[in-house]
DNA sequence: GCCGTTTTCGGCCCGACTGTTTTCAGTCG
């Protein structure tokens, strides 16, 4: 027997999205359309599950007021919407696909639903195709045309790439573009990138030049540029060969920080801080603050000036969510966010003992040179047979030969831990004598993934009650795009965390962040404590550790939470600290010396 | 549809680009 899946978050972010797209094309007023696109943008930084909330919390969030919870309310119940069922009835078919095609909105996808009686993305196409399509007002060849090139590179709206792919291909092209033309200043990247995302839809970047047009040339050129979609004086739009977009901006030296601000985002949090301009007489747009009363221009030098104007401290672009940030910042309490240079040590990683690709000496050399102070060895237990986990007798030798590298190596520290699978039933995958051998001991679910939230739930905490897991591993098991998380109770999981002194890791292994930004933030108001693990298999993906950090900015943490901010000395003292006073030591320690 | 040191009505963030148009609609970020 199958059960209804509970929807997720973004489920109901979709369903709101697609309300406000069939609102426009219908042509309701503009303003009904946007808050329902609001609330979608909104339920997207949530730290808790829309589904199961309380009209309470629903009644708090800013832009939900008696029609958007009580819509909320029936899909969490009923799994449908009334609603949104009977607007899809009266509008024309095939409008909410056609909307993902770049450059068709609602109001183009209505007429040709309409007019033409187009109902899919290939009705479009053989209407471009055929010509007819430009029988519509206000399409000419040249659009039809555009439109067509969108469909047949098969680009939709909204598809994102995860920031592990996003971030190395926008490092290329940027160094590429350095390359490829001269005097080019402050070539950086905005939007969601800038803001650490998991998943990313477009790449913004933005530069200085004495040439614009030059750079415009050179962009539009490179040899990884697959489509130009358009191309300006002082700013162009092309897509790469990976599928990726990216758009270049070329700004005045003087506007700079303007525009980094304006499109760095989030449009949410953007539109915060004009209204707060607003209420100081003035208009902030992407050149600088003008007066609303002289229309004069007031520019700045920094993105920290434009803050300070607003009677601000800076706000880093991680937390730039409007998810209470302004408010925080205001009363002049934002926390101080880990960063990469805090991190001392790693404490996950795998070798070749088991699913690792290389030697723990090369493995261990890799770390070092990414610039950790110890490393961790946790290979893989007995259960995770398709990794080659080690039986207790191998892992007994596996420990041996941790210390014996730890005693002729330099410059970096050794540990001798394990990935240790956590049974179905909670149970370890080592008797606890082994256990207590080992200086850390990760728990991870890798099997039986889909049993029940109840019953998932009690795993996890069954084993975080054992004294000897120091560490729950990437705990919902998530691979971004590809695999789900598992069903469980977060909340009731961190408590238990804190009551144990139990760690959760934020996992910075590009396929998987996990925990991901919301999960930390809520973590982080449960007074729960992590470590940070890298989980490399091979020596290049130490430095995947800033995908990590960026999630952990995002979900507002702070390196006195983190236990590998700590010296190896401290961090060996935690170690032989009792379990359930751990949390304590973390609280004591004096992170700032 | 939401919201309130403009508070229960009348507002609602700001601008660029594109292409089609003689002043603007649509799309996008």
């Amino acid at each position: 027997m199958t059960t209804k899946r509970k929807l997720q978050n973004q489920d109901f972010a979709r369903v709101f999205e697609d309300i406000a797209t069939l609102l426009q094309a219908r042509g309701d007023s503009v303003f009904k359309t946007r808050a329902y696109s609001r609330a979608a943008d909104a339920i997207g930084n949530l730290q808790f599950d829309l589904a199961t909330a309380s009209e309470e919390e629903l009644r708090k969030l800013p832009g939900f007021g008696d029609a958007i919870v009580t819509k909320v309310q029936e899909l969490a119940e009923t799994g449908e919407l009334q609603f949104f069922e009977k607007l899809k009835a009266e509008m024309p078919a095939g409008i909410l696909e056609i909307t993902q095609v770049p450059g068709v909105g609602p109001k183009t996808a209505m007429r040709a639903a309409q007019e033409l009686g187009i109902d899919s993305r290939e009705a479009l196409q053989a209407s471009i195709e055929s010509g007819e399509f430009e029988s519509l007002p206000r399409i000419s060849n040249k659009v039809a045309q555009n439109i067509l090139r969108h469909l047949k590179s098969r680009i939709s709206q909204g598809q994102r790439v995860p920031i592990g792919q996003a971030l190395p291909e926008a490092e290329r092209v940027m160094s590429a573009l350095q390359d490829a033309v001269n005097g080019i200043r402050n070539l950086t990247c905005a939007g969601s990138l800038r803001r650490h995302r998991e998943t990313i839809g477009d790449i913004d970047m933005l530069c200085s030049a004495d040439d614009p047009e030059a750079v415009m040339e050179a962009f539009t050129t490179l040899p990884m540029v697959r489509d130009v979609m358009s191309k300006g004086a002082t700013k162009s739009m092309v897509v790469m060969d990976s599928g990726l977009q990216f758009d270049l901006r070329v700004i005045p030296d003087e506007a700079f920080a303007a525009t980094l601000l304006y499109f760095t985002g989030s449009k949410e949090h953007g539109i915060r801080l004009r209204d707060r301009a607003n209420k100081r007489g003035l208009s902030l747009n992407e050149y600088g603050a003008k007066n609303i009363e002289t229309d004069e221009l007031e520019e700045f030098a920094s993105e920290e000036a434009i803050y300070e104007r607003l009677d601000l401290p800076y706000i880093p672009p991680e937390i730039r969510e409007d998810t209470g940030e302004i408010d925080l910042a205001e009363q002049g309490e934002l926390p101080r966010l880990i960063t990469a240079e805090d991190v001392r040590g790693d404490l996950h990683s795998h070798t070749d003992w088991t699913d690792g690709r290389f030697s723990m000496e090369e493995m261990a050399e890799a770390a070092k040179e990414a610039g950790f102070e110890y490393l961790v060895v946790t290979d893989h237990s007995k259960s995770a047979t398709v990794a080659g986990g080690l039986s207790v007798e191998k892992l007994a030798e596996h420990n041996e030969a941790v210390r014996e590298l730890d005693k002729k190596l330099s410059g970096i520290r050794l540990l001798t831990g394990t990935e240790m699978d956590i049974l179905a039933d909670g149970s370890m995958d080592y008797p606890d004598d082994a256990l207590a051998e080992l200086d850390v001991v990760l728990g991870s679910i890798h099997s039986q993934m889909d049993q029940d939230e109840k019953t998932m739930t009690a795993r996890i905490i069954s084993a975080m009650e054992n004294e000897n897991l120091d560490i729950v591993a990437h705990l919902t098991t998530r691979r971004i795009g590809r695999r789900a998380p598992v069903d469980l109770d977060f909340d009731a999981i961190c408590r238990v965390a804190v009551e144990t002194g139990t760690l959760l890791e934020i996992n910075t292994s590009t396929q998987r962040l996990d925990l991901k930004d919301t999960h930390i933030r809520r973590a982080m108001d449960l007074g729960v404590m992590f470590s940070l693990g890298t989980d490399s298999h091979r020596i290049h993906q130490f430095v995947d550790l800033r995908y990590g950090i960026g999630m952990a900015r995002r979900g507002w943490c702070t390196p006195d939470r983190v236990v590998n901010t700590l010296p190896h000395a401290a961090f060996l003292k935690f170690l032989s600290t009792p379990k359930p006073e751990r949390y304590a030591f973390m609280e004591s320690y004096d992170h700032k010396s």
